[in-house]
DNA sequence: TATAATGATGAATTTCCTTCATAAAACCGC
DNA sequence: GCGGTTTTATGAAGGAAATTCATCATTATA
């Protein structure tokens, strides 16, 4: 079988246009190639080389894998060196799963620098899960997870990031718009707009509502967060959103937030990976950066409700 | 070093998905297989493959040499396969020089065909030699020589391929085109249009004019036949050239030819090759086809001078 | 013609790969 | 949960294959 040796030994003896100088290239006594010439021949059923006069030359089909020998040594080479880039940790992919519909905006500010910063390392950002995150995350379909819900499972390990809060938004001109909180038996007759996401995963459901024992009167589900925001300002819903994000919007559309409940819907937002992962370091740093971006650049650390702008 | 070896194991872990189904594909035992990507994986430094469950998954690093064998693989089996066909003897070149300018239209009839037959044989007509078609057959720089002059070197060897007679030919309206027979007196103060090949190489001049002690007045050389023989039609020249080429063009110009001398010129024309060359059934085959095929196809066995249309 | 350089060859040796035997882990059916 | 089965991992032993050494044959060079 054509091995990888053979070549470099017909690559070399090209090269070098004796045995004896491919020799001591390959480290090897004259002795081997000639051995392994000579194998390589029987095997390949026709001759490669030949004598001419005290130097060798190539037979037709001694030139053809010269030619072979010289486009696969190279590749060769390539993935070596791209294996090595691998070992090194410079070289790799990052898949990163996002349970936090909103956070989109906030990973773009991550994400752009980390690219820059490890230009061999590929990013794929996924929001949709055959079951969860964090089966995901355990059945390597992602390497991280950016989730407000740390649920504990078996070889995972969770970093918190940023605390936020969950905050009413209605339609500034809204008879509710004037208060400061807002309390699930004022919204029962509200039509709640959401992320499209199961309701248990819904902090306003199932840490709001249900507690109290109600539900809001409608319920639709609206992909794009600009689409969303335009149709509470436009009165045709309530929704849930971090205080960062409606920080964003407030200047933008005519909006008002609540706080949700006497004490608010504080959340905190985990970054999980794998407990046993090869230490990769741009994971790492990966990490580091996520800590140091905070969401959203000027209110970064309110974690009360959004003053409205008057 | 990355061998053919690891991109198969690794392209068969991954066809397979188990290690024991890729052994028993190998041929191996699936101890091999553990121990080789083992080595493999503390060689480049990084993972390969790590377990999930009881099966093997591939790591980034893996999933990369997993593409990698399937480029590379795919390229040494099909370099197996043409060193198959080499050493088959259906693939190979054969390089002909050709020292007989007007053989050209003779070889095509040759070659036309062979190549038909021998798809994988690339053929490659040389006409100009650094030195001499003989130097450049026992050089390697061509495999077969079409001379008229098998000068005997050491380990050459020359089959006679036809007989011809080399003719002078003559505008039908030249004072000489009634008689049979050309002598050098005669032509004296003719200009020569020849071939662009040195003077030596010339017949007329090397057996007719010097052996004669007299030259033509001019020579001129020209390269293309048919504008050679149009030359001599407008009567701007004589020339010689071999029968049966001079028997291609009477019916289209107005030519007349004579014999050189009482005897006439004759050659023999040869193709040679080296005698130690291996055996390749199609250098054989085309060494067959050349000398079944006659110069000229409907005067091959002529042998005199061309019997002149009226 | 002597000498240096180069390739070829056969036997001895060493290296490295493979196998064997066995353990460990994980999945499956009950 | 518990044996049975499947799969991978590992260490030691054995063997196949490549390498080296010593030497010869050939060719070019001074």
């Amino acid at each position: 079988m054509l091995e990888r040796t053979h070549l470099a030994i017909i690559h070399e003896v090209h090269r070098l246009g004796t045995l004896t100088a491919a020799a001591r290239a390959l480290n090897l006594s004259q002795s081997a190639l000639s051995h392994a010439i000579r194998r390589l021949e029987q095997q390949a059923g026709t001759a490669l080389l030949y004598k001419h006069g005290r130097r060798l030359r190539f037979t037709e089909a001694g030139h053809y894998l010269c030619g072979v020998a010289e486009r696969l040594l190279a590749q060769f080479d390539h993935a070596e060196t791209i294996l090595g880039a691998f070992a090194a940790g410079r070289k790799g992919s990052l898949r990163i799963g996002v349970e936090c519909h909103p956070c989109h905006r906030w990973l773009v500010r991550v994400v752009s620098p980390f690219l820059a910063r490890w230009p061999e390392v590929d990013i794929d950002i996924r929001r949709e899960f055959q079951f969860s995150g964090i089966a995901a995350l355990t059945q390597h379909d992602i390497d991280m997870l950016i989730t407000p819900d740390p649920l504990g499972a078996a070889g995972l390990c969770f970093t918190p990031l940023f605390g936020y809060e969950m905050v009413l938004v209605i339609s500034r001109s809204h008879p509710l718009a004037t208060q400061q909180v807002a309390r699930p038996a004022d919204l029962t007759e509200e039509i709640l707009l959401s992320y499209p996401v199961k309701d248990e995963r819904l902090d306003i459901l199932s840490l709001f509502f249900t507690p109290a024992q109600c539900r809001p009167r409608g319920h639709k589900h609206v992909e794009d967060t600009e689409i969303l925001l335009r149709m509470v300002a436009a009165g045709r819903g309530i929704s849930a959103i971090p205080d960062w994000l409606a920080a964003e919007y407030l200047n933008e559309l005519p909006l008002s937030t609540l706080r949700l409940g006497e004490h608010g819907l504080q959340k905190q937002l985990y970054i999980g990976r794998r407990d046993k992962d090869r230490p990769a370091p741009f994971i790492d740093c990966f990490l580091e950066m996520a800590k140091d971006t905070k969401p959203a650049p000027m209110r970064a650390q309110d974690t009360g409700a959004v003053p409205q702008k008057s």
